[in-house]
RNA sequence: GCUGCAGGCCACCUUAUCGCUCGAUCCCGAACCUAGUUCUGGAUGGGGAGGAAAGUCCGGACACUAUAGUGCAGCAUAGCGGGUAACACCCGUCUCCGCCAUUGGCGGACGGACAAGUGCAACAGAAAGUAUGUACAGUUCGGCUGUAGUGAAAUCAGGUAAACUCUAUGCAGUGAAACGCCAUGUAUACCAGUGUUUGAGGGUUGCACGCCCGAAUUGGAGGGUAGGCGGUUAGAGGUUUUGGGUAACCAAAACCCUAGAUAAAUGAUAAGGCUCGACAGAAUCCGGCUUAUGGCCUGCUUUUAUU
């Protein structure tokens, strides 16, 4: 697994993005929040994942651009190190619930530590 | 130096590594109707947010419709002339107002009509329209006429339309989630109501008339789609020069190509520098207006200090 994210690792389906808001399971290390669901679609041959930022939380376009950056930046960096021996694929999105613009540095913690935890889950499930 | 005004310019920079997006060229592989086209992956070398991209307040382009008619209502604009695709924008100018000052300069204006009607109006005054009191004089003996008195104005009208109103001009609606094409799926099924030229139900900005479409349509229950391509970025486009014009702007020539995403592209890390970086993210495209906002430069100006 490289260190790119193209398209074919963004999750763009509307209708997958629903899918996963309706059924998807849930893992909150506050201020972040990853959405979890084994994607099922034959015609994907990668993890995808998506992006939040609400617009409740922030007005200002700039801001959540800024937000949704790190977040991506953060996934693409340390996807490949935790999904290497990943089976199976998983549509993600990883929602940031703060009020402030964080550093990248927390970003990236923050993002570790989902991961971990959604691997922790996942093997749990599977036994 | 400082105060205010007007105009112009910039929007942290440099290097390295990793990454995103869109073209170009090339390579590997696959499919097909095989000199090609499409797709997957890769390499090389390029482009990649704004002056306001914002608010969505005006004006257009473009697209669609069952052709858009008349009257009333509604909305917008308002000296005059010009510019423009068009405007509520821009330029010039007149008038009025304010400030500086005094042949002038700068700024502002919500600048049509009170020769149709209705309304409103400080003080003074008997009275400002449901008029006509007091004193004196005249008299056709009728509150009929004049004078005095208040006031800008007294059967004579004046002011006011950021008062109703009137006048002139303009306004079809919807809005890129428009619209066109392709692909995929389905049910020309079931139940109930209304209806088929004796017209159900619709469309036409609001209302009325008129006009037009019209064989289906409304509800229930149930099933399904929501993917791609075009529209889409070369344009009322920029820059320079020349000519016309007081100017806005126009014309000609030469040169340039300058984002095009679609859960939505500009980021991260490291090092260095300085003045330590404000407001803020394109979404069909243009012309304006308004609002937010850091800095630099130029000109004029206020005031203070020094020479």
């Amino acid at each position: 697994m490289s260190k790119t994210l193209s398209k074919n690792e963004r999750l763009k389906s509307q209708k997958q993005i629903e899918l996963l808001f309706l059924k998807g399971s849930a893992i909150t290390k506050f201020p972040f929040k990853l959405i979890y669901l084994p994607n099922l679609n034959p015609e994907d041959f990668h993890t995808k994942a998506g992006f939040v930022v609400p617009k409740k939380n922030f007005k200002s376009a700039v801001k959540r651009n800024r937000i949704k950056r790190l977040l991506r930046e953060a996934y693409r960096r340390n996807k490949a190190f935790y999904f290497n021996n990943i089976e199976g694929k998983y549509a993600l999105m990883i929602l940031y619930l703060g009020r402030d613009v964080p550093s990248f540095e927390v970003v990236e913690n923050g993002t570790k530590q989902l991961l971990v935890s959604f691997l922790e889950k996942i093997s749990h499930e599977k036994n």
